[in-house]
RNA sequence: GGCUCGGUAGCUCAGCGGUAGAGCAGGGGACUCAUAAGCCCUUGGUCGUAGGUUCGAGUCCUACCCGAGCCA
């Protein structure tokens, strides 16, 4: 009986523009997670590019490209992207590959069988940017309500989705789950959108080619359908039973809080139309704003984020966005208090905590770790990477790093108690042995317990503290348990998180 | 118009019935291994407003104000 993997999802990316650092924050921490569950079993981590629909095709056409080549050109960007960041994904899915299209279709045929889709007339307003219908009523001056354009009046046949049906069964399978979907405020909202009831809703569109065919009819399907199905089209539903059920139903998918609506009341519906369970838990993330303002081209404060990395390190910055955002809600940003962290939390504290130490162990032992002796500070942080677990798989990022900061702040605070430079001058070697062997055993733990958050800085530290041919990503607590070998040869190297300078203003 | 979440020190937030907390920023100090970093001490809040429940309320209830969002 083989464990199911921890299968972790971000929401595809809408490839109709660039990327920016909202798509870093989320696919940063689907990294962390995905990370941080590899050490203890498997694991998978799924990300990719949402590429049908008619606002695709209409960016394409712009800049004079079909479709299909609008997207394999800006795919790349998308992928170099999360590696500037060291996300290791392990499956890049693209919704106009074979795979998924396949998928996408016999999810339609299957449940056309099953009667869950049927055939009905639509006749109504209908925004082609938002690529949504809307009753005369949600009109806002006879404009889309959400984007503020024209609306135009269509009548087709469609094919339709029998949410309705689903109703009495998600609003059950709310009351029975309240944690199912985080955070409570996003899980309260659809609730409320589930006690109001839900309709049917057209998943066809006849008006432009851009999509994956209907099986045996005409026109496309909508391009939510389609996207939505890359969870269970990349891991293997329906052409591989056994790969598939190893990973699904997914232990969390992350979602921006504007589509929590199609993940947590549509998704879990389809789900139980082709008989698979929802996720086990969904959980809706805020936006990163710009003092108070959502990142977007036409609001001109779109930070590139390739930029970002280039000017703090990208490690920095997945520090900053775990430790400082509050997990769940808006989040204001701002360069500035990107500085602070990396000058205070990772320069100060925790970098100047190597270099004090590293060099140390220069100046008295010539960069080799000594033998060890009782390792009172250590001893009290036993339990920390159990913490740190709980905190991480509980998505409490913020509570993971502030219990790793407080064994840096002690290590840091036992320097000034034990002051290796007096014991060097009096000559007391087995104390001053025993104390930077701890110093030194500290700070690989921190390397292990901090790299699924700053893979590439710790997996640095780790290069100095002379076990870089080592893995630095084994389980937590054996790899606790095989501590720092004496003898061990270290190198000081350059500062791991040198200073910034102000930061402009 | 209905609903949800938030409003606690200059800033970011924790506390959610029992003498107001952390980090950063500000002020002072002792040290020197170190990225003028680290360490110690310290200034600073009538916990959005007004009522209510309670022996006792940021902490529960009601109304209102402000911000963000969902639905109409």
């Amino acid at each position: 009986m083989q464990q199911r993997a921890y299968y972790v999802t971000t929401p595809i990316y809408y490839i109709s523009g660039n990327p920016h650092i909202g798509h870093v924050y989320t696919t940063v921490v689907a990294d962390v997670l995905a990370r941080t569950a590899r050490t203890a079993g498997p694991a998978f981590f799924l990300t990719g590019t949402d590429e049908h629909g008619q606002k695709v095709a209409n960016a394409a056409t712009a800049a004079g490209k079909l479709p299909q080549e609008w997207c394999d050109d800006l795919v790349p960007r998308w992928q170099s992207l999360f590696a500037a960041y060291h996300v290791a994904y392990d499956d890049f899915i693209r919704t106009t590959q074979p795979r998924h299209e396949r998928v996408v279709q016999r999810v339609f045929e299957t449940l056309r069988e099953r009667g869950d889709v049927y055939l009905g007339t639509y006749e109504g307003w209908y925004c082609v940017f938002d690529e949504t219908f809307w009753l005369e009523s949600k009109l806002a001056g006879g404009k889309c309500p959400t984007c503020g354009r024209e609306v135009q009046w269509i009548s087709e046949d469609d094919w339709f989705f029998a949410l309705s049906k689903y109703g009495p069964r998600l609003l059950e399978y709310f009351r029975a789950h309240p944690d199912w979907v985080r955070p409570k405020s996003v899980y309260n909202e659809m609730m409320a959108l589930l006690e109001e009831g839900v309709e049917d809703f057209s998943i066809s569109r006849t008006n432009f080619d851009w999509g994956i065919p209907i099986p045996g009819g005409s026109g496309v399907i909508y391009v939510w359908f389609d996207a939505l199905l890359n969870y269970i089209s990349a891991i293997g539903w329906s052409v591989d039973d056994d790969r598939f059920h190893a990973y699904w139903p997914a232990a969390v998918q992350l979602v921006g809080k504007e589509i929590a609506r199609f993940h947590t009341i549509i998704w879990p519906a389809v789900l139980w139309a082709i008989g698979e369970a929802p996720p086990e838990l969904v959980f809706a993330h805020g936006w990163i704003t710009v003092e108070g303002q959502k990142i977007g081209k036409s609001l001109g404060n779109a930070v590139d984020p390739f930029a970002l990395a280039d000017r703090f390190g990208a490690d920095s910055l997945r520090y900053f966005l775990l430790r400082e955002a509050p997990f769940g809600s808006d989040f204001s940003y701002s360069e500035e208090k990107i500085a602070q962290r990396h000058n205070n939390d990772l320069g100060n504290d925790l970098g100047n905590l190597a270099h004090r130490t590293l060099s140390m162990l220069q100046r008295y032992r010539e960069g080799v770790v000594p033998a060890p002796g009782a390792t009172p500070v250590l001893a009290r942080f036993a339990e920390l990477p159990q913490h740190m677990r709980t905190a991480i798989f509980d998505l409490r990022f913020r509570d993971a790093l502030e219990s790793a900061w407080d064994l840096v702040t002690t290590l840091n605070r036992a320097v000034e108690e034990r002051k290796p430079w007096a014991l060097h001058k009096e000559e007391r070697g087995a104390e001053l042995d025993a104390f930077l062997y701890e110093l030194c055993e500290g700070l690989r733990r921190l390397a292990i317990l901090l790299h699924p958050f700053m893979p590439e800085r710790m997996q640095e530290l780790w290069r100095r503290l002379g076990i870089g041919e080592t893995r630095i990503d084994d389980a937590w607590e054996s790899a606790f348990a095989r501590p720092l070998a004496p003898g061990t040869h270290t190198i000081l190297g350059d500062p791991l998180f040198p200073r910034l300078d102000l930061v402009g203003k």
